[in-house]
RNA sequence: UGGGGGAUCGUUCAAUGGUAGGACAACGGACUCUGACUCCGUGAAUCGAGGUUCAACUCCUCGUCCCCCAGCCA
């Protein structure tokens, strides 16, 4: 069962992994789980989650099972099942028939409290939650026990059936541990178990008004699935000695191992499901899906393929630090991947008229263009040529600033794939004084290489023909937020969302090729970046393409240093 | 502050008593019909003070700073 391969461990919980196997601690078995809640979409940090789960189970043979972690119907639905289920497809894993829910073990769960009970390791407390949260002490302060900690045992039996039952208000009593009010960890001062809670459950609906709580649920879930180790975050480090005290009461004969990792932190974004939730209901983004978002939803319909995002997840590592990845690692990971596997096309975002004025009118001629240079396998395709073309705004400058080496008054600039053009006039709107048209001749020798006459032409511009490119709509997206890290200020963190994390770009021409494109491809824009062809928004006769990522662009850079 | 965790290049992960290394970012260069890609190179770190040792990121002592816990959320 144990692995043979001997590669070492990569992280820490391998490495403890590892030992338990050399131990025989769990017979050898090795079994993980994913176990989101439901109420809200799955983010990039659970996707480093998803790949730990299941990648571990994949490296030493074992499972892992995705589980619902259903316990507080507030807020729970089908439609975030659904998701979650979709998510963790998409990003390339397979629970096989292992979807587990824990609301599933409620009965179970059940017996268990009861089983507690009967042990004298549990009371009913009919405290209120006020009266509760006062007497369980400060960080400083030990806390009170209850006056309800001495109820009988069947006193306490009656009770909890009771609840069960619905003879009580919400709130009225709750099922509490009886561990140790003086406790310097708080998690161990006699915490709830079950609450009375009159709430529909999208699984179970009104079958149960009583629920059980985290601590409770999640360890004998991960018995009952016989997990081997529990994977979960920093923050339930507290709660590891209740984990380990509920299994060790009710003896049951499996009991795993929590071990706690960092959750994932990304710059220029945040990662809080309760803040992706408010961003969503403020209607600062669109929807949980919102290419802005750092959703796997978002991820996918900016168009990041679940490569990438593994990888990604590969790369960032696991420890306990907290930490704030850089963002433009998981940029360069989409790029690493998209550089290998997406064709490039010309397509100009904001367009510049371009009248070659020595090529004869209605000519028309086409240029084979390798889909990727680099890879012949890749094949090519046909671009048309003709008299008037389109060409970005930004490539051509009246009063080009130093170092810039595309079009300008008296400039030569390679036309990708085709001509070396020369401008020799410009147009300017009489109003605005805004270039609204240049006037170039073309170099017809230089359709297949340099000049004869050996003169050097650095720049190379993108361009599509005026008559024979398709309108398309692009949208930009950048950084969903202005600074590093928003989380850190104490104010409202929307005061620091980017205004320009969304421009679309309306009057965008693009080379005909993809005039038959499949909706949901991905291709390089030469010169500007990768972009997605939106399936949900395009439509037969219309594209829409979303920048999934901008090319690294040294220019922009040098640029804005000349400024200074 | 009671308890639980954590401090290594700008960021992130490694080094498990024996040359502090990789990746991203930055910077410089080569190449280039993408200012992309690729390639080459440069700068850049052990929280502090003591101690043990031939040798300390690693072990010990004392500090400092950061994160988590006082939901009938997870």
């Amino acid at each position: 069962m144990a692995q043979t391969n001997s590669s070492p461990p990569s992280d820490f919980i391998r490495e403890m992994i590892e030992e338990h196997i050399r131990s025989n601690r769990f017979q050898g078995r090795v079994a993980t789980r994913f176990p989101p809640e439901p109420n809200g979409y799955l983010h990039v940090g659970h996707a480093k989650s998803i790949c730990l789960n299941f990648g571990i189970a994949a490296q030493y043979k074992g499972a892992c099972n995705l589980r619902m972690d259903d316990t507080d119907p507030s807020g729970e639905s089908l439609e975030y099942v659904e998701s979650i289920i979709n998510d963790v497809r998409w990003l390339g894993f397979d629970w096989e028939d292992r979807l587990f829910y824990a609301s599933d073990y409620f009965e179970q769960l059940y017996q268990f409290a009861v089983q507690l009970i009967e042990t004298g390791k549990a009371y009913v407390c009919s405290l209120s939650a006020d009266e509760i949260r006062e007497q369980r002490g400060t960080l400083t302060e030990p806390g009170k026990e209850s006056p309800y900690r001495n109820r009988s045992i069947e006193e306490n039996l009656a009770l909890f059936a009771q609840m069960r039952a619905g003879k009580f208000e919400d709130g009225a009593h709750v099922l509490r541990a009886k561990i140790d009010m003086v406790s310097p960890n708080i998690t161990m001062r006699d915490p709830v178990f079950y609450r009375i809670k009159r709430a529909t459950h999208y699984r179970t609906g009104t079958q149960w008004c009583i629920y059980p709580m985290y601590d409770f649920a999640h360890c004998l879930s991960d018995s009952i699935e016989k997990i081997t180790h529990s994977i979960c975050t920093l923050e339930f480090e507290n709660n590891r000695p209740l984990y380990d005290w509920i299994l060790d009461q009710l003896n049951v004969d499996y009991h795993p191992q929590q071990i706690e990792f960092a959750r994932l932190n990304l710059s220029y974004t945040i990662l809080s499901k309760r803040r992706l939730i408010e961003l969503v209901g403020r209607e600062h983004v669109t929807g949980w899906d919102d290419p802005r978002m750092p959703t796997i939803a978002g991820m996918r319909g900016r168009g990041y393929t679940p490569e990438a995002i593994r990888n990604f997840c590969a790369r960032i590592g696991v420890a306990k630090n907290d930490n704030l990845v850089d963002i433009s690692l998981l940029e360069h990971c989409v790029r690493e991947d998209l550089n290998e596997r997406a064709p490039r096309v010309m397509g100009v975002l904001r367009p510049l008229r371009v009248v070659i004025d020595n090529y004869p009118e209605g000519q028309v001629e086409e240029f084979e263009c390798p889909n990727r240079p680099q890879n012949p396998g890749m094949g090519s395709r046909m671009v048309p040529f003709s008299r008037v073309l389109y060409i970005e705004q930004e490539d051509f400058h009246e009063n080009p600033p130093k170092k810039y080496y595309r079009l300008g008054p008296g400039r030569e600039v390679r036309l990708r794939y085709s001509f070396i053009i020369k401008c020799v006039n410009m147009v300017k709107d009489k109003q605005t004084g805004e270039i609204v048209e240049v006037h170039c001749t073309y170099d017809p020798e230089t359709r297949n290489g340099p000049p004869s006459d050996g003169r050097k032409v650095e720049g190379v511009i993108h361009w599509v023909s005026a008559n024979h490119s398709v309108p398309a709509e692009v949208r930009l997206y950048d950084r969903l937020f202005q600074i590093a890290d928003p989380m850190a200020k104490e104010d409202d963190f929307t005061k620091y969302l980017n205004p320009r994390s969304l421009e679309t770009l309306t009057s965008c021409r693009v080379e005909s090729s993809l005039a038959g494109a499949l909706p949901g491809s991905r291709f390089q824009f030469e010169r500007l970046g990768y972009f997605y062809l939106d399936p949900k928004d395009s439509s037969p006769g219309k594209l829409v393409f979303n920048r999934i990522v901008p090319l690294r662009d040294s220019w922009a850079k040098v640029a804005s240093q000349e400024k200074k």
